[in-house]
This record gives structure tokens, C-alpha cells and sequence, in this order.
DNA sequence: TTGTACGCGTTATCAA
DNA sequence: TTGATAACGCGTACAA
């Protein structure tokens, strides 16, 4: 079909291996044969074949991204276009090409890393998540596969690059900031508890309000799924104890644009009745009425440096373990106020 | 490195050649074989390798997804991660893999096309946008590269597979609902005017407004970016008019969150003092508030539809050109009132 | 500096 | 029903 290696070694008259030469810059070739050659190249439309490439090199330039399963919700958050166009931007720096899972289900993803890795479509992966026990994970690390991840690895934290903000000190901070406007009753609206990013946030709030002298109350802490309905459930849950928070720290902004509505639903006012803060500072945190002050996580860097990585990785195998910590900022907006 | 088909062999007895058989479950293999072979399959744990296969075979099992030039927009924008779904979706069915190309500009994602194609990377594309005079698609079209696109071809509407609403009519109907509700002075906030769901918008708009006798007017047709900004903007433009208009029909729910928004800033009331209606359906046309009045094109349809279309067409070369239409509604909220 | 020959892991053709 | 063997398009030792 296409114009291949032959068909430019017989047009430039030279042999195949020559021209593959040529189009490895090979030095040992005479500048005078590779113009012959590359000349032949623009003649005849050329462009090397990458699967027989692959094939021959045993590497694909191919870069696997893994959404965590239930992909329909994690899709529905602005983080994922994000973050893709940061590992996109890396990976078109370095000329690598980017694959996607595509199955829905946990099984089906499972399934589709096996059959990426295994089938030697990609160089390595980069796992958009970071959950508890994961069977993936799992199954990278006991093939030895090339991988990053997006967030904080669950076990093995030394022993397994990824890229991720401190959330811990993010979420304490954040606490912290309602406790200084005055609040004492401060609820934390997770979501997904298998998810690190939750744990990690949890503990954060929960070291802020211990450090000021706080009992933690169970009634208090929720964990609802990552989408404006679970937003939306969970203040209907605390609206309905006898003894309601007066300030929220929210995993999300799009669950956060469900506490609002829901808020706003039973004529609760933000902030003037209740404070909110949020992470991830997506689109819509500037958007809603009123403005959630919410926590920059940088997500374009976090997919930047994870396709860094990743490529890193692939490229030097002996590359050492990394943990790259992207800086975050609070945004304040009007979702707060002094008690 | 892994475990190839002659690894298989060499445990079960046979031939490479029958190994192969039995993996494309071939029927003149006795089952008697078969099973020895896949017993020797399981006990080595033997994945066939995807980059040989696509070699021998001619063919990938991998679709290419083209994002327009502009990527930064395009991906915030709520439509492109559930058309991505959609797509997925039709892939995952048919075992097929999907890679995005990676540029941000035109220049870029052209080069990426280009190498997808030749470097025989995918065995087809899927177009996600439709634009006039477009590099990309006259390459498809040059070198007969199977290509579906969404949205509706600029030239050659009876030559292009493609998936799209009937975004003359679903724009005539909104603006048709409009004057029934009693207004006159309606403005149409068009998108990038070289995109042909723009122009096929805005036919929609005009025939509306001629059929019901009234004058168009050149002021009240603008032209903006596909983001909230570009709603802003529009806004100013039109609020600035000596004779301001009553309802605004806005291409996209992104951009009209902007436009709210500048509307609520200077004190502007929807739906008491201006009417908005939208395109898209998103999610966050029902978080607005007030809630925006928004046409569903059923964007994951479009996206699921394009990929079955594009599978089809790989696997059968000689399937006729298509044309899908895909069903459109409008989903009333609290963004219109009589005048 | 360049050419020859082989291998990468499959599939497919032709014999047996 | 199965086994040799030749592609698929490229990279690379080894030879020249």
C-alpha cells in the first residue's frame, strides 16, 4: 500500500538499511547521500510505517492514560479534561502519542490495561487516580511496567513516582482558615473514601481541628460520590442534625455546586449562614453564585509533569523513583464569612 | 521479552501456525487442539502482542480522535469529554482502542493527523468538529483515509459520513419559541463563525425571524469565543445598543454562562428584563440560576454514533456514506419569560 | 561509508 | 487437520 524504506532505497538507489540511516540521522552517512536520500523521501510522499517500528524496536512512542472505573462520573469532572491536555502538552513535546482505557467498569479497565500492556500497545501508563488496593496498580507493579501516578500512592509511597499536591496541608489550611473566621462546627463533605485523595484531605481537616483543640464529630464527616448529587445529599444529611455545621470544607467543586443549589433550594445563604470552601478551583468555582473560594491544585501541571514523568521513565528505566509535589493556592471568593 | 505464540508452540507441541489458528478460534482446528493449546495459553499466561498483529495484518484496531486547533478550548468545554464517551463507548463494544492527537495548533494537530494516518497508526479517524475549509479533512478526504466527523460538512454533504443534530431547525424552533413568547428583539451569540454548526445555527435563527416578517438586524449578530468570556463580551456589545434586545439565543451553554453572569453584575434580570435561551444541555445549564432553557443534542449520542459509524466503515470499506441524524429537545427551565 | 542478512511476533498461503 | 515458509516494514549487527 503506502511508500516504504524499499521504495526510496531503489528510487535514491541505495540499500533500505541506508535510508533507515537517513531517517535516524545516522552520522556515519555522507551528507551527500542523505540530501540523495531525503530528496527520494519528498518525492515519493514518504512517512516511516510506526508499527513496524514498534515492531522493530520493541517501543511504541504510545502513552496509556487509566481512568479509574466509572468513567462516566470522572469524565463529568472539568479535573479530567484538565489534566489530559497537561499530559498531552508533554507528551506532544516528546513526540509520544496518548491511548485511552475504554471500558466502564472496574472489570473492563482492568481488562483493557492487561490487554494495553500485554499486547504492547504502550511504552508506559499513567493511572489518573489513586484509590485504595487497587487491582491495577497491583498488576503494574508486578510486571514491572513503566507507570506514574496521578495522586498519592496508597502503600509503597517510596517506591512509586507520582505526582500530586500536598492535600494533607491543603485541606488543613483550609481549615484552618474557617477556624479563624470564628467557625467551631465545620463539616467535611468527602468523596469516595477508597479514593487517597479523600483520606489525605480527611486527615488534614482532622489535624486542624484537633491542633485547635476541636472534638472531631462522626455526624460531621460524609463521604458522597463525586458528582453534584452527592453534594446535594450530603447537605440534606447535615441540615437535618440538631446541631448543624456552620461551615463545610467540600473534596470538590462540583459537588460543591450541589451544596449550593440544594443551600440555596431551602433558603440557607452562603455565606452569611453557612461558609464554604472547596477544592480544585475549576471553571464553575468562579462561576457560581457566590464565588466558592476554593483551593488551586494546579490540575494542567499535575497531567504536565505526570507526562514528563512518564516519559522519563520510558526513556531511562533506571530512572529513580520521584515525588513531585505541584504547588496549590487558596483562591478566596464570597463562600465565606466570619461567624 | 513476553511470551510469544512460539513459546505457546513449542508447550503445546504444534506449530506457530496453529497457534495462531486457535487464537483466531479457526474452525478447521480440532478442539481436541485447541484445548491443548489454550491449556498451554493459561499456563504461560500468553497475551498476543498488538504491534505484530497490526503488522501482519494491515490493520490497528485503533481509532483517531481529532480535536480542532485550540485544544485549550475546546477541552473545557463540558462536549468534548461526553462526546469522548460516547465514542469510547462504541470502541470498547468492538475492541477497538482510542488515541487523541496531541497538538494545541492547527499547524500541530495537522502534523499529528498526518503521522496518525501515514505512520499507520489508526485505521480510521473520527473528525470532532466540523470547520469551513478545513486542512484536515480535504487530507482525509485527498488520500481516502476512512473519517466520520460531527457536525455537518461545509462541502460535500453527500460524499461525508457524519453524525450531527439538525442544528437549522433546533435553532429555528428555540428562536420560534421565543417570538411566541412575544419577543421581537432577539440577538443571535454565535460561536467561531467558521464553524458550521455556527452558520447552521444561525440560518436556523434567521429563517425563524423572516418567516415571522420581522427585519434582521446586523447588531444584534455576534460572534464570539466558545467560552464563557465570549459571552461576556457578547453581552456588553448588545447592552450597549440604543435599542438593547429582549432575548438572546446563545450557541452554547458555556458561553451563556458568561453571559448570565454579566448580566447579573449589572443588575440585568433573567428572565424578567432579557430572555436566554441555549444550545447543549450541559450540566451546568441546570446548576445556573436561574436554570438556562437549553436545547439537548444528546452530545454522548453523537459521540456513540460516530464511533459505531467510523468502526463500520473500517471494517467494510465499501459502506455507503451516511448521514445521521440524531435527535434534539428542548429542556424548558426558568431562562425565558413572556415580555 | 554503505550493503547484506536477520529478527521483531503475527498472519496467511501453500503443501502435506 | 496441521506444518513449513513467506510476508508485513523497519532497525541493526556484521561484513565489506
Amino acid at each position: 500500500m503506502g511508500i516504504t524504506i524499499k521504495d526510496v532505497a531503489k528510487l535514491a538507489n541505495v540499500a533500505p538499511s541506508t535510508v533507515s540511516r537517513v531517517i535516524a540521522n545516522n552520522p556515519r552517512i555522507s551528507e551527500k547521500t542523505k540530501e540523495k536520500v531525503r530528496e527520494a523521501m519528498r518525492e515519493l510522499g514518504y512517512h516511516p510505517n510506526f508499527i513496524a517500528r514498534s515492531l522493530a524496536n520493541q517501543s511504541t512512542q504510545v502513552l496509556g492514560l487509566i481512568t479509574p472505573g466509572s468513567t462516566d462520573v470522572f469524565f463529568q469532572n472539568p479535573f479530567f479534561p484538565t489534566v489530559l491536555r497537561g499530559i498531552s502538552e508533554a507528551a506532544h513535546e516528546k513526540q509520544y502519542a496518548v491511548q485511552l482505557t475504554t471500558g466502564q467498569t472496574d472489570e473492563e479497565i482492568y481488562e483493557g490495561v492487561v490487554q494495553m500492556v500485554q499486547g504492547g500497545r504502550v511504552d508506559g501508563v499513567v493511572l489518573l487516580y489513586s484509590r485504595v488496593e487497587d487491582r491495577v496498580l497491583q498488576y503494574l507493579r508486578e510486571r514491572h511496567f513503566p507507570f506514574v501516578m496521578i495522586g498519592k500512592p496508597y502503600e509503597f509511597v517510596e517506591e512509586i513516582t507520582h505526582v500530586d499536591n500536598d492535600n494533607f496541608r491543603a485541606a488543613k489550611d483550609v481549615t484552618e482558615y474557617l477556624l479563624g473566621l470564628g467557625h467551631e462546627r465545620i463539616a467535611f463533605i468527602g468523596g469516595n473514601r477508597e479514593l487517597v485523595v479523600t483520606v489525605e484531605r480527611l486527615l488534614g481537616y482532622e489535624k486542624a481541628l484537633s491542633d485547635a483543640g476541636i472534638a472531631l464529630k462522626e455526624e460531621y464527616i460524609l463521604y458522597e460520590e463525586f458528582l453534584k448529587e452527592g453534594g446535594q445529599e450530603a447537605v440534606c444529611e447535615l441540615l437535618a442534625l440538631e446541631e448543624p455545621p456552620t461551615a463545610l470544607v467540600v473534596i470538590d467543586d462540583l459537588m460543591t455546586l450541589g451544596v449550593l443549589n440544594t443551600l440555596s433550594e431551602v433558603k440557607v445563604k452562603v455565606p452569611t449562614d453557612i461558609s464554604v470552601v472547596s477544592f480544585n478551583n475549576v471553571l464553575f468555582a468562579e462561576m457560581a453564585s457566590p464565588g466558592i473560594t476554593s483551593v488551586d491544585i494546579n490540575i494542567f501541571d499535575l497531567g504536565y509533569q505526570a507526562g514528563k514523568s512518564i516519559i522519563q521513565k520510558v526513556e531511562n528505566p533506571t530512572e529513580p523513583t520521584k515525588r513531585i509535589i505541584v504547588p496549590y493556592n487558596i483562591v478566596c471568593r464570597e463562600s465565606c464569612s466570619k461567624i
